[in-house]
DNA sequence: TTGATTCTTTATTGGCCTAG
DNA sequence: CTAGGCCAATAAAGAATCAA
């Protein structure tokens, strides 16, 4: 996290810090002691940079006879543990990396460890698991923290500023989270940017970075993940897992799994269920503490690594029908290690099987080009096409064939090619970063001869090509399917205050659209931040509705929110109604096209504003 | 550093669905 | 029947995977 990172910058940060949201550990950290505050930026310190000085606290005697002992040869076994637990002991383990405490270990012992990594692994997850009991034992003080969390939550609400800080406020993060919140609780806090909470909006998007730089600090989950492949119902590793299934869950849209995973924690619910049964809303004002960033990780590590449906060439060469992509490339190049395919001129470039052939289509490829190869024959879990492979055709189409005029139609569905395209995107409107022309793979491979030509295009025809021909992309089936019964959530149109009816020329439309509106007015004016897009430098316009000179994306719902009421029904079924008899391309009722009378600006708005308070 | 992809974070409401 | 979780839209950025 922290290689860059001065420690003792680390030590102010931590201790200066009103630790007021300091998601993870905000229970215990608010009571801290700023000298308690001070052990554990050490912590962190000791963690990042490791070095005899950095040791934390407990027996240095150890590791100094530890060090004569590594001259002669590697640490013994019991010294070894001893090591590992103190410096498990100061450290947060959903930051720290089992890499990281190698290296920490080989500082402290100046030997090379590489030849003990299994070895240590091992031991960190029997030190692991053997301190559980002392988790359960800080269940009870769960309630304490998230009362001192709401506290500060009000303390929060009053200071504006801060309300970036916690990022972990999410309330509604479930049970896998606030397991997690329980262990970090436990466990020492060392990450420095974690404990600085929120200073301001700009220290904020510094902690955004910094968060970044915790590079080699591949979080713990590697440990706990070795320790699930070997199969051991480690706390942490079935954690993780409920995490991740957690995250699947909530992507098909099953709420069995929701179930499944309170069984799974049924340590936990006896706080979930301890919740008042006030709604969401308080549950996400509640901020249940929880590790800020390891989540993301998780979430993130198990969103690559989830099963992909492979096409037949791909799946004859990794022998497995489905596969996670990073299995993929790890399993080929496994071959290619297996089969000395690497070319031994330039060994990025690997030589093709014969299997290899009738995926890639080349008789030689290059490393990082195989994976742009690879995504032709990787597609998402029941599907029968892939996005990407369309967004593909599409592309291809422009400067080959026509022959595909189905594709055409398609195009709403691939959300590539425009990075801001503020209209109609709908299922997938994620990873835009990504959105960048499909570079040539022919820039790397070498040109094909004719024979290989007809090989490649064979290879598509087997391959995921074919599937384009398949039925259109049946797009989430949460997300047409369902078609939540009319309109409810976001569909349901809303009342909004003068001034925002004015900005978006509606005073009355749905949720969603208000967003989408907003969207629309920020690009076309340029409002977005160039420094940093997460954030909106308000318009005087736009400012008078807000409140502030600049606001973040996330937080600008929240502020909208005051200019927002809900409708009466009668002014709902009227709205709908109109609606309906005069319906737009969007799907959702638009009022650039059906605006309730352009004059509505406050006069419609009085009404409506009265029939809301009906409502409630 | 290359490549692609998926998912997360934030905030909001309310219909739908499941489990108890 | 109730409680509570999921999901819908919307944005940008970044994490995760793997290899040399």
């Amino acid at each position: 996290m922290a290689d860059s990172m001065d420690p003792s910058a680390t030590t102010t940060v931590a201790s200066d810090a009103q630790p007021a949201s300091a998601s993870t550990n905000a229970g215990n950290t608010i009571k801290s002691e700023p000298a308690e505050s001070e052990t554990l930026s050490h912590s962190a310190a000791a963690e990042t940079k490791p070095g005899a000085d950095a040791q934390p606290k407990s027996e240095p005697a150890d590791a100094a006879d530890a060090a004569d002992a590594a001259a002669a040869g590697l640490p013994d076994d019991a010294t070894l543990r001893a090591a590992i637990a103190d410096i498990l002991a100061a450290s947060d383990l959903d930051s720290v990396s089992s890499r990281a405490i190698r290296k920490q270990l080989e500082q402290q012992f100046g030997v090379k460890l590489g030849s003990q990594k299994d070895a240590i692994d091992q031991i960190i997850m029997e030190i692991i698991m053997s301190a559980e009991p002392a988790e359960g034992a800080q269940d009870d003080d769960d309630d304490d923290g998230e009362q001192d969390q709401d506290d500060q939550e009000d303390q929060e609400d009053q200071d504006e500023d801060s309300e970036i800080a916690a990022p972990a406020k999410a309330g509604k993060k479930k049970a896998a989270k606030k397991r997690s919140h329980a262990e970090s609780e436990q466990r020492g806090r060392a990450d420095g940017s974690d404990v600085d909470g929120g200073e301001d909006e700009d220290k904020d998007e510094a902690d955004q970075n910094e968060d970044d730089d915790d590079d080699d600090a591949k979080p713990a989950k590697r440990i706990r993940l070795d320790s699930d492949a070997d199969g051991t119902p480690t706390r942490s590793g079935s954690r993780r897992a409920a995490s991740s299934s957690a995250k699947k869950s909530r992507a098909k849209g099953s709420g069995r799994h929701k179930s499944a995973e309170t069984v799974d924690s049924s340590d936990d619910e006896s706080s979930a269920s301890s919740k008042p049964a006030a709604k969401r809303k308080s549950t996400a004002t509640k901020a249940r503490a929880s590790s800020a960033d390891s989540p993301q990780r998780a979430r993130g590590w198990a969103a690559s690594n989830k099963d992909m449906e492979l096409s037949p060439a791909l799946a004859a060469l990794v022998g497995a029908p489905q596969m996670a992509r990073p299995k993929v490339v790890s399993k080929i190049w496994e071959i290619v290690k297996a089969e000395n395919l690497q070319d031994p001129d330039d060994r990025r470039y690997i030589r093709c099987n014969d299997a290899m052939k009738a995926v890639f289509g080349s008789a030689r490829v290059h490393m990082f080009s195989m994976n742009k190869v690879l995504s032709d024959h990787i597609f998402k879990n029941g599907e029968t096409t892939s996005t990407k492979s369309r967004v593909k055709e599409e592309e291809s189409n422009d400067d080959e064939d026509d022959e595909d005029d189905d594709d055409a139609e398609a195009k709403p569905a691939a959300p590539k090619p425009k990075p801001k395209a503020p209209a109609a995107k709908s299922a997938s409107p994620k990873r835009a970063p990504a959105a960048k022309p499909a570079k040539p793979v022919a820039a790397l491979t070498r040109p094909l001869t004719d024979e290989e030509l007809a090989r490649q295009l064979q290879a598509e025809v087997n391959g995921g090509r074919q599937r384009r021909a398949a039925a259109p992309l049946p797009r989430k089936p949460a997300a047409e399917g369902k078609s939540r019964g009319g309109g409810g959530g976001f569909s349901k149109p809303v009342g909004v205050s003068p001034e925002l009816a004015a900005l978006l020329g509606a005073s009355e439309l749905p949720r969603s659209q208000v967003i989408k509106k907003l969207w629309v007015i920020i690009k076309e004016r340029n409002l977005q931040d160039p420094t940093n897009k997460q954030f909106i430098l308000c318009d005087p316009q736009l400012e008078a509705i807000i409140g502030k000179p600049r606001v973040q994306m996330f937080k600008m719902t929240r502020e909208i929110e005051r200019h927002i009421h809900p409708l009466s029904k009668e002014a709902i079924a009227a709205y709908r109604a109109k609606a309906e008899a005069n319906p737009t391309t969007d799907g959702a009722p638009d009022d650039d096209d059906a605006p309730e009378g352009d004059g509505l600006d406050e006069s419609a708005d009085g009404p409506t504003a009265a029939t809301a308070m009906d409502t409630q």
